[in-house]
DNA sequence: GGGCTAGTATACCGATCAGTATCTTATTGT
DNA sequence: ACAATAAGATACTGATCGGTATACTAGCCC
C-alpha cells in the first residue's frame, strides 16, 4: 500500500472511530506509522485529508454493498439491503455511518464533508431504485425510499442504542419484509 | 429566566446548531449573555454544561411529543408519532436529533452524552410502546420498534439530505401506514 | 450600614490545535 | 555514481482550547 493510501486508510478509521473534531492531526500521523510532514506532503490540510477519508469510505461501501447483494437473486435484492446493513450494524466495530457522523459533526449544510454525506446518501437511494426496479416492483420509487428509510433507522438506532442491536434488527427485517409484500 | 436557565438554553441552542465540539466556552458565554466566570458558577465544567443541555432537550422534547400526540384519538397516536417527527424534520431551524449528534460526536458509548442518547431513545419507544398498546395494536411491541424505526430514518434522512425532505416524509408516511395496516 | 452573593471585565494559565521549519537519512531513476 | 525525491525526527509558531485569578460593582438580607 502506498503512503498516502496508508494516511487516508488509517485516517479514516480514527475518524471514524473518535470523530473528526477529536482526532488531531498528531494522533492521525502518528497512527499512520507517519511524520507529520510526510502527511502533509500528500495532503495539504486536515480538511483534505477527511474529503479523501471519505471519498474512499463511499467507494469501499458502495463496493461491499454491491457484492453483498449482488450474491442475492435479482427478486431478493431489495430486501438483501436490510440484511447488508442488518450484517454491518452487528460487526463489533461498529460506530454508525462515517456520512451521517460528518453531517453531525459539520452541520452546517454547506460543509464539504456534509455535502459528501448527501451525495453518497442519494448514490445509495439511486442503487436502491435500480434494486427495486429490477426486481420487477410496481412502484419502484416509493418503495426504495421507504426500505433507505429503513436502513437509515436500523444504522442509526444501532449505533444509539447498541444494546438492542437484535430487536432493531428484527423490526427492520419485519418492516422491510411488510412493506415489500404490500408493493 | 433564571440565570443557569439562560445559559444552559442558549447552550443547547448553540450545541445543537453548531456541534459539541465546535463550540467553545468562550462562544457559549458570549452567546449567553454572561462572563466566563459566571457559567463556570453553574456549571463546573463544560461537560457539566453539555450533561444538562441535553437534559434539557430531553425534558423539551418529550413534552412537545406528548402535547401533539395527545391531540390525536388514541387509536390515531401511533401514526402521529410520524407526524410529529415530519413535521419537525421541516422547521426551518431543524438540524437532526441533538441525542444522535451527541451519539455522533461522543463516539465511546461509556461517555455520558452517549449513555443520555441511548436513554432517550429508550424513552421514545417506551412511550411509542403505550401508545401502540393503548390504540389495540394485536403485537404492539413490534408496531412500536418499527415505527420508531421510521422515524429514526426520517430524522437522519431529512439531516443529510435537506433537498429531499418531502420526499422522506411522504416515503416514511406510506411505510408507516402500511406496517400499522398490516399489523 | 456591613457582609454576602452574583455578576462584569479582563487578563492569564498550561495544554492542545493545525500547520511549518530545519536538518538528517534512505531510496530511487537515469 | 549522482542528483532528486521521500521520509524521518524534532522543534517550533500563533491561535484556540478549557479553565482560573484578580479586581471591581450592584443588589440584598439581617
Amino acid at each position: 500500500m502506498s503512503t498516502p493510501q496508508q494516511i487516508v486508510a488509517s485516517a479514516l478509521g480514527l475518524f471514524y472511530r473518535n470523530g473528526f473534531h477529536a482526532s488531531g492531526v498528531d494522533l492521525l500521523s502518528r497512527e499512520a506509522g507517519v511524520t507529520k510532514k510526510t502527511l502533509y506532503r500528500h495532503y495539504p490540510s486536515k480538511d483534505a485529508l477527511i474529503e479523501a477519508a471519505l471519498e474512499l469510505r463511499h467507494a469501499q461501501f458502495m463496493a461491499r454493498l454491491r457484492t453483498f447483494v449482488e450474491q442475492a437473486a435479482v427478486a431478493h435484492r431489495p430486501l438483501a439491503y436490510i440484511d447488508f446493513i442488518a450484517d454491518w450494524v452487528q460487526e463489533d466495530d461498529f460506530c454508525g455511518c462515517a456520512f451521517i457522523n460528518a453531517s453531525a459533526e459539520f452541520a452546517q449544510m454547506d460543509a464539504v464533508p456534509h455535502q459528501q454525506a448527501a451525495s453518497h446518501k442519494q448514490d445509495i437511494q439511486a442503487y436502491l431504485l435500480t434494486l427495486c426496479a429490477a426486481a420487477g416492483a410496481s412502484q419502484p420509487s416509493p418503495l426504495a425510499t421507504q426500505l433507505f428509510l429503513i436502513g437509515e433507522g436500523l444504522i442509526v438506532g444501532s449505533q444509539v442504542q447498541q444494546a438492542h442491536k437484535a430487536t432493531l434488527v428484527e423490526g427492520a427485517r419485519a418492516a422491510a419484509q411488510v412493506i415489500w409484500a404490500t408493493a
